[in-house]
DNA sequence: TAACGAATTAACCATTTGGTTGAAACATTT
DNA sequence: AAATGTTTCAACCAAATGGTTAATTCGTTA
């Protein structure tokens, strides 16, 4: 689901997948080895052979979890002739990517978690490298918007954080929000819904104020 | 910070204390009894002799900090004339509360990613007994607010879910908001920009559109 | 089919981990 | 100050854990 990428042998993306559901789930230090192995269906020794150790393991599968959340953020961002089609498309695209790969995100938060250790050591240069393209390209897509006056004059971060945060968080919190909002046991129905809202409350509050001076 | 309210002796409260943070960052699985002991400066033996078992000690962090984290939810949706006023108090509140207690939501974070199991089954009656006291609190508020017209129609489950996602996620991802916003090194600044950022789009978002229907 | 390297496994090892114990330190009461 | 109950700790233990190894199976090629 997450492994097509990869140009692992089928042993190789067994273990990497399972490796993931497990580290997503408890972490770096409370997952185990043998869970891993057993979760892929392999002999533990198998995980050393390809791998040779946990901490290796655990890099080569947030190295790749980091690149795949990156990417999702890009893909999102589609090219469109309003903000409002992209801030819509970016919403169902973005949300549509993270259900098909909850474990990605489980496994960035649990890095920011844990104070981030190995993304803060391996990958900052990488992220930097890239010059964080996809936040600035909707960052600079907002810049433009505001610039031509479809939306009211906003901080472009903290909105995309805004909207990061609301596209991420229920998933992030799902048992909870599942106890909270009973209708949330239809998981399908209940992100077409979210979905909505987000746009609507978000574009609703981007739309220049006509009580305001223009 | 958090357990001025548990009626503990001093080392108990210390062992809390200490055992929130690790539990926090690790998770249950991953929290180590002599990593919490060292960070109570105590001995290990201590861990057991006031909780028994490091289940024990993780079901009674739990469940104070679940206590707490209603409590604090509550707490922030104070008495207002306005929904304006109720929902600029709540964000600038419950950001307060949250950022002296970041333990509180991290290990609620953990809870959630590892599944809920200790929340499911232990706090799943308490949370149905109180009837879900301070979100219905506040969607009360937001339904009233339609009602009278002081805010457009939209959906007060979603709505509360978002202010929600705004107010705790960059919280959770701090390391990486850190990096991809060189100006969040100082957090102070930093949430003082993002109360205001959240309750400008959220606010804006929910007053009635002059171009709809009325 | 013999030979050879890669993939796989059961059994094993050293260390760490959650948990126990018995004695010592401390406080409290008589 | 003797007796009593509580708090603290060093040393210990059995189980779990990350990691290794030596032998075996499998696939390929000569």
């Amino acid at each position: 689901m997450v492994s097509e990428l990869t140009a692992y042998t089928e042993t190789e993306e067994r273990i990497f997948e399972a490796a993931l559901h497990v580290f997503a789930r408890k972490g770096k230090d409370g997952a185990r080895m043998q869970e891993i192995a057993d979760a892929a269906g392999i002999n533990k020794a198998m995980l050393h052979y390809y791998f040779r150790s946990k901490d290796k393991l655990y890099e080569a599968v947030f190295a790749f979890v980091f690149q795949h959340f990156i990417d999702t953020l890009g893909k999102a961002i589609r090219d469109a002739e309003t903000f409002e089609q992209t801030l819509r498309t970016f919403i169902d695209g973005y949300i549509d990517s993270v259900k098909d790969n909850l474990d990605v995100v489980r496994l960035m938060v649990n890095e920011n978690l844990s104070g981030a250790p190995v993304m803060g050591s391996r990958i900052k240069e990488a992220f930097h490298a890239t010059e964080l393209a996809p936040p600035r390209l909707f960052v600079e897509k907002l810049s433009a918007a505001i610039a031509n006056g479809e939306i009211r004059s906003v901080d472009p971060k903290q909105t995309l954080l805004s909207v990061i945060s609301c596209c991420l968080f229920f998933f992030i919190t799902l048992p909870t929000v599942r106890i909270m909002n009973p209708e949330a046991q239809d998981l399908d129905t209940f992100i077409e819904q979210r979905k909505a809202h987000i746009f609507d409350l978000i574009y609703t509050g981007l739309k220049p104020r006509p009580d305001a001076a223009s």
